[in-house]
DNA sequence: CTGATTTCTTGATTTCAATCAATTTTTAGG
DNA sequence: CCTAAAAATTGATTGAAATCAAGAAATCAG
């Protein structure tokens, strides 16, 4: 894992679309906006436009929605994953969403027009960006029958098996909204050791 | 609006693709596989594994999972919109919906390979596709926003404004599973006439 | 048209997680 | 290292919708 994020990107690139290495090492340099953020930084927030999809290089960041009186989190970003506040970027709308960071954090933003450009001009990255998508979609629909066929306890077991890597670095507040519970049943699911199935 | 599927078909991709008449016909063509549908019958069960995007030129269908006590709608599909158990298509896993017609339907399907081929050769079905994909993001992505921020009766009013027609085709009891309340729930939320605000 | 089945409504009761309210523990920044 | 702020825990109580249980109304197939 190279420190340095372009190289970091190009990797990522390389392995993910089927791209030759002329062609990652020329869409690799259109990821040109780089961003430097520490703990508590947002690279999106509610209302912004979204103008960039992000290559997360280092860190760990959170995405979420503002509710009346919470914020819920809807997923998390980390080293080599890309995220975006994608209806924003996608229909050019102000972003319901607000990405920050919970730990120091290096992206690489590619913009919209660059990216559309891409799209249009390397049959790969077009592949790339729809792979991208589908993976979005298969994700979001997953997550919705989890979220309403399972209990709290059941979730909580459920991604402490997937992605145990979560509860050493994000606080457990986050992680509860985005199992949809209160911290306070969390903790108290915790408490209580059932196995999971 | 034309009767037969296929022209109706063609209508569909001329407007939302940037296709030329030809290369809109040719891809019609592809459309290949008829399926009529009478009242409770399954355009895709759980279990199987959906090999087609379908268009539907008629009727009306729900999309549903099932879990241990009730089926879960987690959309409706009808004339003029596309279809399918995303992600078994994308990924070749069986699919964790069912996709049943509540009216007489006709569907015109393609195979995985015909579209990915399509997308291959016309970069506007690429478009297409990838548009498709976007709205699906959107879609899901509002949804779970609206469903962990509204109460049962902001949800139901909402509905009723956005999508009326639904009440008019629809068994209340789909359309509540589909709200994530109970049918009991949803006769409470409409007898007490609370206006949205 | 008509009887059977499905869908919808209404009432009574229960339940799971939310809320409210303090502490205790942990963490981060000076 | 130390202290202030943030996060997590724990207990008591509440509440919104689910569940349970009948009936009434609508619909569909023969």
């Amino acid at each position: 894992m190279p420190a340095d994020p372009s190289e970091r990107l190009l990797e990522f690139l390389q392995k993910r679309a089927a791209l030759s290495r002329e062609e990652a090492v020329v869409f690799a340099a259109r990821w040109s906006v780089q961003r430097q953020l520490k703990r508590g930084d947002y690279l999106c927030s509610i209302g912004k436009m979204e103008q960039h999809v992000w290559f997360i290089a280092e860190g760990l960041l959170r995405i979420y929605y503002p509710t009346d009186t919470e914020e819920v989190c809807v997923g998390f970003s980390y080293e080599d994953t890309v995220v975006s506040s994608f209806p924003s970027f996608i229909r050019q709308q102000p972003s319901t969403f607000s990405i920050q960071a919970l730990e120091k954090c290096t992206a690489l933003g590619i913009t919209r027009t660059d990216l559309y450009v891409a799209i249009d001009t390397w049959p790969a990255v077009a592949k790339l960006w729809s792979g991208l998508l589908e993976q979005v979609v298969t994700g979001l629909i997953e997550r919705e029958i989890e979220i309403s066929t399972t209990t709290p306890e059941q979730r909580y077991h459920n991604l402490l098996r997937r992605a145990p890597y979560l509860f050493q670095r994000v606080p457990l507040k986050y992680i509860a909204t985005y199992l949809r519970i209160k911290p306070e049943t969390l903790s108290r699911v915790r408490r209580t050791g059932i196995s999971a199935s």
